[in-house]
RNA sequence: GCCUUCGUAGCUCAGUGGUAGAGCACUUCCUUGGUAAGGAAGAGGUCGGCAGUUCAAUCCUGCUCGAAGGCUCCA
């Protein structure tokens, strides 16, 4: 007999060679239905695993995260019978279950997929579904592997089996599909009841833009129909939130062909909403100590050789601009850093100075490949709400530990709780693109790692995803339609001021290097207004809204008081406008309604007689009469709510 | 940049090898209406651009520009 431990900590007694399919049965016949995968030990196996000594058993059903993903891998392969029966001659390369389904990579044989395509592939995966084919797992030695692939013909696969050890192959087989895989899988087929495929797209063979391209088919599958339906619509609301839809609806921002792909047009009321943000970032950096400059566009492309921005991005950036006469070349800014060392630079610095902090809300241009535009997410020129910190070495950690209050508090002003915080520090096999010593950049990993541990940052580290100057603490989101997103931003550099030969005057009278902390708690306006589109869809809080208030006259007879009113309510920098159209009330308020505008004040003879104005809120309906002063004082204390001081927090 | 798909009025979208239509928005007129669409009329498009096939192209073909979803990249 063996002993299986459960995850509520009790323990039951099993034959040996017992299943966790036994297991299931024997806690209850529902749970043996839904079971998909068990955990065991810690490793998530099929459910027909023999445990032939005492184990830890979890077992694994649609709710949760692996046993999703083991329905998703079992899915894929489906999906690959399905492929393989409509296009003969296909060839597979991997099939991972991702976040929302999963996706099959394969060599079409030269045969095209398209929109069309997916319900008949659908249709097949169900058909074949319905047949309640097992998962059947079979181990075999490397040799046999290897001979199987070679009669079909198949060099993705036996590229594969290249990388894996002798004594770990498996293959798993269902119905006519057979596929090199470690497994584990569901049961059988009969599981997958409902089944989508969502796009197909192409994939760099083994993700090199240098090697072939594959077809890569996304699906999503579901235990029942219902639960597809409901995805689907979850799907839908997140396109209704999208900023590039939000954006046109509400007049925030366009794009014009004849300006250029990827360089947004700020219409009056998306800017009046960066102007709101850049505003409020601005008054906490004053309160921090920060200075704001203002630098140029462009800058002499002498200055990126020194910067290394030249040789690193010269070859894909915007090329220089040559003046006609002189020859001169410039770049158009890229980064406003070096730009600072600069003005670092204008004057013998004591470290009486230090830190000595360097605001600018600077706009930057840089070369994006055109299928990486999207939206305000990404594009050719933005405005980085950046700011460089001129330290010495004993204040980075203090330094970087304000510069972390700056982002959340940023970040919680504007609702933003839904981020992770990522360390991103240096590639651990290729570290040809990064510049600097070891030591340095050591000691910039620690810094970064201390000062979030310190500050309590739930953290992930990603390696290979530091700048090539230094590592980076960045706060990442996700948009509507789940891509992760950089939001915020704080890197440290030993490098720059090495390059830019920075130096202040030591209490000790001796020459020292500072060192430079970058940091942008938007990242940038574009990206971050993008993001706080969709997480609001276009609700705006009241301080930040382009528009706060509509006032709306129930006919013309009221026009002069509601004008009166409109004017007393801008001489308290309430903003908004008047709805003159000889339009009914009911329809004037559809429209703010759908403008989103946060509130209504409604005008007619009641209104004028009293001296008052009605207020209407925005989704909420009538909210009573109120003088204009009791109308302010109310406004005034909506607009504060959301916005504490930077430092009373 | 690569793969797949798409491109008709300001927006959302019909449509056809014989030089185009709807709804909303817009303009004008009528209506002066109390908390999510009052009525009528009008204006608006070289059907993304350039070539080609054809008696004839918005429709077919090629190229090009732009967009979408991925891949790759991201100071």
């Amino acid at each position: 007999m063996i002993n299986i431990l459960l995850p509520d900590g009790s323990s039951r007694q099993f034959e040996k060679g017992a299943t966790p399919m036994d297991v299931a049965l024997s806690i209850s016949e529902g749970l043996a239905r839904n079971v998909l995968a068990a955990k065991i030990n810690g490793q998530v196996r099929d459910l027909n695993t023999p445990i032939e000594e005492d184990a830890s058993i979890q077992l694994l059903t649609w709710n949760d995260t692996d046993g999703k993903s083991t329905f998703w891998h079992s899915s894929a392969h489906l999906m690959a019978e399905a492929l393989e029966a409509i296009y003969p001659g296909v060839k597979f390369w991997v099939g991972p279950p991702v976040e929302n389904g999963f996706y099959y990579d394969i060599d079409t044989n030269g045969q095209v997929i398209s929109h069309e395509d997916f319900k008949k592939i659908e249709d097949k995966m169900l058909e074949l579904a319905r047949q309640k084919n097992a998962f059947e797992r079979i181990p075999m030695p490397k040799g046999d592997a290897i001979r199987y692939f070679e009669e079909k013909g198949d060099e993705y696969k036996l590229d594969l089996l290249q990388g894996l050890e002798d004594g770990q192959i498996t293959f798993y087989k269902q119905g006519n599909f057979t596929d090199l895989c470690r497994g584990p899988h569901i049961p059988n087929t009969s599981y997958i009841k409902a089944a989508k495929i969502m796009n197909v797209a192409g994939a760099y063979f083994k993700g090199d833009q240098n090697n072939k391209v594959l077809t890569r088919v996304y699906g999503i599958t579901f235990p029942k129909q219902k639960e597809l339906e409901e995805y689907l619509v979850v799907l839908e609301e997140a396109k209704r939130r999208d900023h590039r839809k939000l954006g046109q609806e509400l007049d925030l921002f366009t794009f014009s062909d004849k300006v250029g792909k990827g360089l947004p047009l700020w219409l009056p009321k998306g800017a009046m909403l960066r102007e709101r943000l850049e505003n409020f970032l601005r008054k906490a950096q004053v309160r921090s100590g920060y200075q704001q400059v203002v630098t140029p566009h462009i800058g002499s492309k002498a200055l990126y050789e020194t910067s290394g921005h030249w040789e690193k991005y010269g070859a894909d950036s915007f090329q220089p601009i040559r003046t006609p006469e002189e020859g001169e070349e410039f770049m158009l800014k890229p980064m406003n850093c070096p730009h600072h060392c600069e003005i670092f630079k204008a004057r013998p610095r004591s470290y009486r100075d230090l830190p000595l902090r360097l605001a600018e809300f600077g706009t930057v241009y840089r070369y994006e490949q055109s299928g990486e535009l999207h939206g305000l997410t990404r594009v050719r020129g933005f405005t980085q709400d950046d700011a460089h910190i001129f330290c010495s070495s004993d204040q980075v950690e203090d330094e970087f530990k304000k510069v972390i209050d700056l982002v959340l508090y940023v970040f919680k002003s504007l609702g933003f709780e839904d981020y992770s915080a990522q360390i991103s520090l240096r590639s651990r096999e290729d570290r040809s693109k990064y510049i600097g010593s070891d030591e340095d950049w050591e000691k910039a990993e620690s810094a970064i790692q201390k000062a979030a541990k310190e500050k309590g940052l739930n953290t992930v580290i990603e390696y290979g995803e530091a700048a090539f100057y230094g590592p980076k603490l960045d706060f990442m989101v996700k948009d509507a339609l789940g891509r992760k997103w950089q939001l915020g931003t704080i890197q440290v550099d030993y490098q720059l001021p090495n390059r830019f030969s920075l130096e202040y005057v030591g209490a000790d009278n001796q020459k020292h290097r500072p060192v430079m902390i970058h940091r942008a708690p938007f990242g940038s306006m574009e990206r971050f207004i993008a993001i706080l589109i969709e997480n609001t869809a276009g609700n705006f809080p009241l301080w930040l809204s382009p528009e706060q208030i509509a006032v709306l006259p129930i006919s013309e007879k009221y026009e002069e008081y509601a004008n009166d009113v409109f004017l007393a309510l801008q001489e308290n920098d309430i903003r908004g406008y008047v709805d003159h159209r000889a339009e009914k009330i009911g329809r004037k308020i559809r429209d703010a309604e759908i403008n989103k505008i946060p509130l209504m004040i409604i005008i007619g003879e009641k209104e004028q007689e009293e001296g008052k104005i009605s207020l209407r809120k925005k989704g909420e309906g009538d909210l009573g009469s109120f003088t204009i002063d009791e109308f302010v004082a109310y406004a005034q204390q909506e607009i504060n709510k959301n916005i504490p001081k930077f430092g009373n927090n």
